[in-house]
DNA sequence: GGCGTTGTTCGATAGTTGTCGAACAAGGGT
DNA sequence: ACCCTTGTTCGACAACTATCGAACAACGCC
């Protein structure tokens, strides 16, 4: 089955916020851009990995992220080249742990 | 009625982000950006008077816009400066209208 | 005062989404 | 071959959300 990773041009700009505007899934986007590539199982936020699933085929068919087979694993990482150019500051402004809550 | 407009920091990311992942509010927030305050009967794009009402609510409690009475309308505008001290790029990067689509 | 304009609020409804457990699939090791 | 680990998929369910028409409120004007 293919990952179905879409060329980012063709993604709504909604759909890419959309996949932002979750507690899970920026966690997850902010975990890639610190620690570079990981494997599914080493997002361990409090949800069960059914939902881990869901959340990173969200992140995937928004083009924020890729994945690659590794064995028994899936290692993912995020697309940061693509985004910063289609969509300059968009993650800069994202992934700043803001001071707030 | 007070119009509850937050302060931007007391804004989850994920609320600003969801707050701009939707069509009709992004195209306000476009026509915002463009054309600086307008009055809320402005944004006619395509949804009835209630549905609209409800996405400047959503707008104003994400701290992107603030409301003022006007006579009989409601002027609405960004909150531009604030928001791109917080997120810097945020809005540069999501209201150039992207050619994808 | 009465009327039209401009918005907001109130149900109601349909669609979307986050969450889970359980079942399934694919690999690697022993 | 067996099993364990790692992920995905499948219902199911609850919560949220976008949408509408209709009712209501506030204001200016004639």
């Amino acid at each position: 089955m293919e990952p179905h990773e879409p060329d980012l041009t063709a993604v709504p700009v909604t759909s890419v916020l959309a996949a932002l505007a979750d507690d899970v899934r920026l966690q997850i986007v902010r975990a890639l851009a610190e620690g570079g590539e990981a494997a599914c199982g080493s997002f361990d936020f409090g949800v069960s990995k059914a939902t881990r699933s869901h959340h990173l085929k969200v992140l995937r068919e928004a083009g924020l992220t890729r994945t690659r087979a590794a064995g028994t694993s899936r290692l993912v990482r995020l697309r940061r080249d693509e985004l910063d150019t289609l969509y300059p500051g968009l993650l800069d402004a994202v992934l700043t742990e803001h001071p707030p809550a």
